[in-house]
DNA sequence: GCAGTTTTGTTCTTGGTGAGAACATAACAG
DNA sequence: CTGTTATGTTCTCACCAAGAACAAAACTGC
C-alpha cells in the first residue's frame, strides 16, 4: 500500500507519474500525448511540465507540426538534469556509461581490472572522470548473488562475502549494486524483449544459469535480494555435484560447462567460455560430436524451462548469453523438451520461449534502469522540485 | 502504476487504505489509531470515517476507556455493510461462510456434492437460501489450476476445461474462484504464519503440492492464472510418470501418493488419504516401515524446498495440508534435506519452515480475501460513497 | 490566398482535499 | 477538585486538478 498521501503528494505523484512515462516510452512522447496518456487535462500536464522544467527534469522542444492543429512541443531530458552512470562490471572488464532520463546511453570508459577490490578503486576513479553535479546516482552490475544488496558472492573472482562497504567507500556516489543477469532480465522487461509482459522470466546462461522472475515489469529480488538462482535447482536429473554446494544442478547440464565437459575440459570460467564457443560454432558446421553436446545442452534447457513454467507460469521467457546462440542453432529442441516438461493441460499456450533483444548492453541498461527508479523514486524528485 | 490521480481520487485512495487497515489488522482498531497509522490528521479521520459511515461500510461505536484522554471509538464492520460469501468447494464436500470486513466468518451451510457440476447448482442454492442485499461478492475455492481464471482442470472430479460460466451462470452474485492452494497461501500470508513477510511461499501437500509464491501479502497468479503447480517441477529426480504428462514430479515424492504407493496402494484420490493418515500415524507409533515411508516423505519434501529458495528465496515457508504431520513428525529431516539442497552460501540463514496457522480454513479464508480484495477495491468503494 | 477545421496552449473559476492551529471534551491521577 | 492527557471538533488555509472559454498555430480545400 502507499504512504501518505496529501495532497501535495498528488502533484509528486502525477509528476512522477509524467515522468516515468517518457522516460519508459519507446518514442519521445509529446506534452499532447503525455496529458492523454496520463488521463489529465492540457492546463494540468502544462502545469506539471513548468515546474519539471524548473528543477531540470525535463526540457519542452518545440516538436516539429505532423498534421493540423496548433504544434506542441517534446517532452525530452532536460540538458543540465540528472544522469545515472551505469557499470558493468564483468569477469575481467568493465564498462562506464552515462544515461539519461529516456535511457539513451552514452558510453564513457572501458577498462580491465585484476579480479581485486582494486578493480572497484579504478571504477571510481573512471566515475570521477567523468561525473559532474548532474550525477545522480550510480547502477552497478556484477555477477553472483548479493546478499541483502551488500554482501557480494562472486565465484569465479574468489569473492565470498565481500561487504560492499568495503569496496564503495564513503567517497562514492549514491550507488545501488545488483546482480547482473537480473538486471538483464530487467533490461528486457523495460526496454526489451519482454516489454509489457505482466509475467515473464529471463535467464542469463553463461557458465551458470542466472534469471529472474520479472512481474509488471519489475525484477523480484526475493527476501534476502538472492532470489534468481534458478540454475541450482536440480532440473534435469543431474548426479554431479556442483561448485555451489548442491548435487545435481541444472546449470551443470545448460551453459558452457555442460558443453565443455563433454569435450574433457573442467568446468570453470574465463578460456572455457572460447571453447563453448567453439563447439557451438562446430555444432553449427556440422560436427557431429560438437552437435550432439548442443544437443543435449538445449533439451536440458527446455527441461528446465518447462518445469519453472509450471510453476510460475510467464507468458515469455528470454534468454541472453549462450541461450541467444542455442534458440538460433536449436529452437525445435528447446521447444520440444519444454513441452515435454510442461503439464499436458498447458502445451496448448506454452510460454513464448525469445531471444533477448538488448543483448550484451543487459546488464548496464539494467543498470541505469535501477539508478533511475532511484531518481525518480517520489521523495527525490520531490526533493528536487521543492530545491529548485 | 496506479490510474488517474485527481483530487477526488484522493479521497478514495485515503478511504480504501483506511478500510484495508481496519480489514487486515489483528486487533479492532480505533479511530485515533487509525489516523496515526495512515499518518493523517485526527480531523481528516473524521472526515473520512463519516463518509465510510454514511456509505455502510464502517460503523462507530464507543471504545472502552482504557486510560487517561478523551476516549474514542473503535471501527467496526457497518451492521449493515457488504458481506462477502466464501467457498471451500472439495473433492466431495462444500462449505459456504459469510465474512465481514476485518475478517469474522461466520459458517452458513455444508454439503456433500456427486462430483458433478451439478454441485454449483445446490451451492447456489444454499448461497440464496442466506443471501441478502448485503452479500457483495463470493470468493470460490476450488482444487486444480483455473486457466485465466475461468477455465478449471479439476483431475480428481475428472473436470477437464470445464467453463466457470457453465456451471456460475448469469443468476449468480458476482463470484470469484481461485485455486485452494493458492488461497491457503493467500490466508496465511494475510491472517496466518506468514503475515508480515516480505517474500513467502506456501504449499498445500495432499496427494499433489500446490502452492504460492506470497509477494508482499499477495498471492502470484502467473500470466494465465496457472502459477504454482510447484510439484510438477523435478526436483527430487524421480523416474516415474506423473498424472499430469510429465515424468518425474516432485508430487511423485512428496504427499499422500508417495506414502501410499510405498505400501502398493494405487495413486489416486478418495481412500487413499485414509490410509496416508493411517501411515502417518503408525510413523508416529514406532511402525518401522511406516517410519521409513514418512522419513523418505520428509526428506523429498525438504529437498525440493531448498531448490526452490535457491530460486525463490523465500523469507519464509509455511505448509498445510500433510506438511502440517510432517513437519510435527519429521522437521529435523525436511531442514536437514532443505539445507542439503540449499546453495552453500544459503545455509547460515534458510528460509524459516512452519506450519500454517489457518489451518484447514485456509481455502475458506483465502477465498473470503479475494472477495473482499473486490470489494474495496477503489472503484468499487468509490460507487458506494457516490450512490449513498 | 483565404476561410474553415483541427489540435493544442492558456487563463480563470470552481469544487474538493488534507494540514494545521485553536479550542472543546471526556476520561484518569493525585 | 484540579491538573494532565488523549481525543474530538471547528475553522482557516494552501493546494490540486477539472472544466469552460478563448487564443493560437498549424493544415485543408476551394
Amino acid at each position: 500500500m502507499p504512504q501518505t498521501m496529501t495532497s501535495a503528494d498528488l502533484r509528486i505523484h502525477n509528476q512522477v507519474r509524467l515522468l516515468r512515462a517518457v522516460h519508459g516510452a519507446a518514442a519521445p512522447v509529446t506534452r499532447a500525448e503525455a496529458a492523454r496518456l496520463l488521463g489529465i487535462g492540457r492546463n494540468t500536464a502544462a502545469a506539471l511540465v513548468g515546474e519539471l522544467e524548473q528543477a531540470r527534469l525535463l526540457h519542452e522542444v518545440p516538436a516539429e507540426a505532423g498534421g493540423r492543429g496548433r504544434p506542441t512541443t517534446l517532452l525530452v531530458p532536460h540538458p543540465e538534469g540528472p544522469l545515472a552512470f551505469a557499470v558493468d562490471f564483468r569477469e575481467d572488464t568493465w564498462t562506464l556509461a552515462s544515461v539519461e532520463l529516456g535511457g539513451a546511453a552514452t558510453g564513457l570508459e572501458e577498462g580491465e581490472h585484476d579480479r581485486t577490490p582494486r578493480a572497484f578503486a579504478a571504477i571510481r576513479a573512471a566515475i570521477g572522470r567523468h561525473a559532474s553535479d548532474r550525477l545522480a546516482v550510480v547502477g552497478f552490475a556484477t555477477s553472483g548473488p548479493i546478499r541483502d544488496g551488500r554482501r557480494l558472492h562472486i565465484s569465479h573472482l574468489g569473492w565470498d562475502e565481500v561487504d560492499l562497504g568495503d569496496l564503495v567507500g564513503p567517497d562514492w556516489p549514491a550507488t545501488l549494486v545488483d546482480n547482473d543477469a537480473r538486471l538483464a532480465g530487467l533490461a528486457e522487461a523495460r526496454r526489451g524483449a519482454l516489454r509489457g509482459v505482466g509475467t515473464a522470466m529471463h535467464f542469463h546462461i553463461d557458465f551458470d544459469i542466472g534469471g529472474t522472475l520479472l512481474l509488471h515489469g519489475d525484477a523480484q529480488r526475493g527476501g534476502h535480494n538472492i532470489a534468481g538462482e534458478f540454475g541450482h535447482m536440480p532440473l534435469t536429473g543431474s548426479g554431479l555435484e556442483c561448485m555451489c554446494g548442491v548435487r545435481g544442478c541444472w546449470s551443470l547440464d545448460v551453459g558452457a560447462n555442460a558443453l565443455v565437459r563433454r569435450f574433457g575440459a573442467r568446468p570453470g570460467y574465463g578460456e572455457g567460455r572460447a571453447l563453448a564457443r567453439e563447439i557451438l560454432r562446430r555444432a553449427a558446421d556440422g560436427d557431429a560430436e560438437a552437435a550432439a553436446a548442443v544437443d543435449a545442452n538445449a533439451a536440458a534447457l527446455g527441461r528446465g524451462l518447462g518445469a519453472l513454467a509450471n510453476a510460475l507460469d510467464p507468458e515469455a521467457i528470454s534468454l541472453s548469453g549462450l541461450g541467444v546462440d542455442l534458440i538460433r542453432l536449436r529452437r525445435e529442441v528447446i521447444e520440444a523438451h519444454c513441452a515435454a516438461g510442461l503439464m499436458a493441460f498447458r502445451r496448448g499456450e506454452p510460454p513464448r520461449i525469445v531471444a533477448g533483444t538488448v543483448g550484451e548492453a543487459g546488464p548496464l541498461t539494467g543498470a541505469a534502469e535501477i539508478a533511475w527508479d532511484a531518481i525518480l523514486a517520489p521523495d527525490r524528485v520531490k526533493d528536487r522540485l521543492q530545491g529548485a
